[in-house]
DNA sequence: CACTTGACCTGTCCGC
DNA sequence: TGCGGACAGGTCAAGT
């Protein structure tokens, strides 16, 4: 599930690749992937070149010489993987093919498939897939593959100067990660929810941006805050926590890469590892770091959601 | 109006 | 072994 810490690892990946590549050719096997027009994509984008690869909240923006851009939402299950040309010929990428389309490889489940102990790069060499929704070719010979199990993420072309006039651009909330973004920013931000339990209103993208479930339910355990608390009911101190455990956590997590729950993957197809270092998400049955209680899962505003009933008691004043 | 729930999708997992 | 159904969750539309 792609929330900030992915997409920002993808787009630090495509930033490093990208640039300066030109379009040849792009196909797609899934009209609501990409819904721009064939003669649209002919005359902005093929023989345009990547200029820029930018990030606002969880949409990716790729920028090209054309004066238009790809914007790009993930969704839960989207996956942007950059493959080279394969230099080595067809001799390989076959031997390659014949074990993927083999009876007991392909009864091996995906979140199995680019697992611990299998090489990280095998997904490269898989692409495209039954998943890959639009290809990118490039001058080159290498491509870039949207990828989507589920078809929830999408795709298009547009105007690079009409992005901010896209109604999700223009309701989005602050960047967490930004300077600017201080407890006092948060708190008035929060007031907008201020009826809502404090996971709904986290995962409200018009409030800040960039949280999903996993960090929603990361953050609240770090500042002990049960995520049914209602946020009129969070004082200034508890904002002011949560503020720095929601930095804490996506920091970390950019850091490692993202979290890699199911099947996220970087633009070199690589898997993240914050998974290993979350306290609360898919722990449940396991004892709490802090105190040790059995951490449970419940559903809140939902979700599926993960807390220690010890450390995240909900308030009863007032 | 503020807030919650359902729809969009496919693959996996669980119980029968 | 197969099958039905619940579940996973980001965002928007529809419902309360």
């Amino acid at each position: 599930m792609p929330e900030l810490p992915e997409v920002e690892t993808v787009r630090v990946g495509l930033s490093r690749l990208l640039p300066g590549r030109v379009i040849t050719k792009i196909v797609h096997d899934w009209d609501k992937s990409f819904p721009n027009p064939v003669n649209e994509v002919n005359q902005f984008a093929i023989s345009a070149s990547v200029t820029a690869v930018r990030r606002r909240a969880k949409v990716l923006m790729i920028d090209l010489s054309s004066g238009y851009s790809f914007v790009i939402h993930l969704k839960m299950t989207g996956q942007l993987v950059f493959v080279k040309e394969h230099k080595q010929g067809k001799v390989e990428s076959k031997k390659e093919k014949e074990l993927v389309a083999s009876p007991m490889s392909r009864q091996v489940s995906p979140s199995l498939r680019f697992g611990a102990g299998h090489p990280s790069d095998s997904l490269v060499n898989r692409l495209p897939d039954k998943s890959t929704r639009v290809t990118i070719t490039f001058s080159d010979g290498s491509n870039l593959y949207f990828n989507d199990q589920r078809k929830f993420g999408w795709m298009r072309l547009m105007p690079t100067i009409l992005i901010p006039e896209i109604d999700f651009m223009k309701k989005v909330g602050p960047e967490p990660l930004e300077d600017s973004f201080q407890p006092s920013v948060f708190g008035s931000q929060l007031m907008k929810r201020k009826n809502s339990m404090i996971k709904a209103a986290l995962l409200d993208q018009t409030v800040l941006a960039g949280i999903g479930n996993i960090y929603a339910d990361e953050s609240l355990w770090g500042a002990k805050i049960h995520p049914e608390t209602r946020v009129n009911k969070l004082n200034e101190n508890e904002i002011k926590l949560l503020l720095k455990e929601i930095k804490y956590v996506l920091n970390l997590s950019i850091e490692k890469g993202g979290s890699t729950d199911r099947n996220y993957v970087n633009a070199e197809g690589k898997r993240g590892s914050y998974i290993d270092f979350a306290r609360v998400f898919r722990k449940e049955g396991q004892p709490c770091q802090r105190c040790s209680t059995t951490i449970i899962k419940t559903r809140v505003a939902g979700r599926g959601t993960h807390l220690c009933p010890t450390c995240q008691q909900l308030k009863r004043l007032t």
